[in-house]
DNA sequence: AGTGTTAGGTTAACGCCGTTAACTAAACGG
DNA sequence: CCGTTTAGTTAACGGCGTTAACCTAACACT
């Protein structure tokens, strides 16, 4: 078959693959995304992506490493409508890792997932996933004087632990029968990523623990 | 090959194959256990081991579940040892969560991984893997006036959100990489499991936010 | 005793998968 | 004009989950 003597989208093949790629992770999850399925929709054959990716582990952290880059920048823009050191901009941050974890579940799970051995892979990512946004913010918000002074990475992982501990676990129970019984339920009609935002208001006002000043009152 | 007459462990292959399973999980995690691998050591054909379970995924949820059962008994037990109400119930609980991700990491994977589409699956786990027991611990420790006065829900959400956060968080990085640049290290020697759990301590300490009596100081 | 049914397997095969080896054809630099 | 690189091909290998069809021993029942 010699219909077109020119590649069709004029030379970069490249990202043709990256562009199925990434469509096929977010339409079926990791495993639509094969070899063949690829090449499928770029109009190659599978061995052709050889040629650009080293092998399939490859090509999916690129996809993700992408993804996550245009993620990062939205989070930059996000925050710049609150005011420095507000927890607003916290709160917009948090906002964002949910928007962005329910949203692109596909791309998520993929860093967050099986992996058998070999994790590292958010050092590919620049910023981390957020990370640097995060831990930016969490400063400017101390030294305005919005949140309790403590060491920044430390009050960086426990907000991340809890957005990212909220968003998985109720990834992995599905919302109804995550806690059935209990007095936590979505409303019906509001989105998922609405309920956990919420969420992740409240966990940050409980505070726990500090019965020190109230025990005696 | 007609040397034994008698099935080799007196008639539970079904009990052979969860075991080979749960070998092979722990062994090479999710990728290493296959239909093949798994009759292989039992000893039977792969087709075999469909007279027993409807499919691949329903062996591992069933392997998954068995490991989930035991661990939920541990739990229990592990709280023997401390005061109903006191504070270190909640401790021991978030040591045991960190502690059985780690030393059962496929186990735990395979519960909060990749699964495309259907997730729920704890709630084939009875108890959900420890949701029950924490959440009894959380009320005690309430009532004993512990801890703050709140939702018990919300504080349950809290607290799995911290150390399951903290834990995939962990895992997805791998220490060193996690926070480089930041001052969050694992001392040399220290085991990964200890040195979470120490995070979790300070992080259920730090409470943030409420600066409201500590602002005007 | 003979018969039907069920449990517990077997063999063979299908259609996927990731990946490799060997080859081809066009483009380009000297 | 030649050598190399680039971009792609075809053919094949071994492994995967799963299915269909078949076999065989054990048991239940008349």
């Amino acid at each position: 078959m010699e219909v077109s003597q020119v590649p069709p989208v004029a030379g970069d093949t490249e990202s043709a693959i990256l562009t199925a790629a990434r469509d096929l992770l977010a339409e079926g999850g990791l495993e639509a995304l094969s070899m063949r399925a690829v090449a499928a929709r770029v109009g190659t054959t599978p061995t052709a992506i050889y040629h650009y990716f080293q092998n399939k582990e490859d090509l999916v952290s690129q996809v993700v490493a992408r993804g996550f880059q245009r993620s990062e920048a939205h989070l930059w823009r996000a925050i710049e409508a609150f005011p420095v050191g507000s927890i607003e901009r916290l709160a917009v941050l948090g906002q964002g890792y949910i928007r962005f974890a329910i949203e692109h579940k596909p791309y998520f799970k993929v860093i967050f997932g099986i992996q058998a051995d070999q994790p590292r892979k958010l050092d590919d990512v620049p910023g981390r996933g957020g990370y640097g946004v995060l831990r930016h913010c969490v400063v400017d918000a101390m030294e305005a004087g919005t949140i309790r002074q403590a060491d920044p990475d430390i009050v960086v992982l426990y907000l991340w632990s809890i957005v990212h501990g909220l968003v998985t676990i109720t990834m992995a129970c599905e919302s109804d029968s995550l806690l059935e019984g209990s007095a936590i339920e979505i409303p019906d009609g509001e989105s998922a990523s609405g309920f956990l935002y919420q969420q992740f208001r409240d966990l940050i006002d409980i505070g726990l623990v500090p019965v020190k000043s109230e025990a005696t009152a």
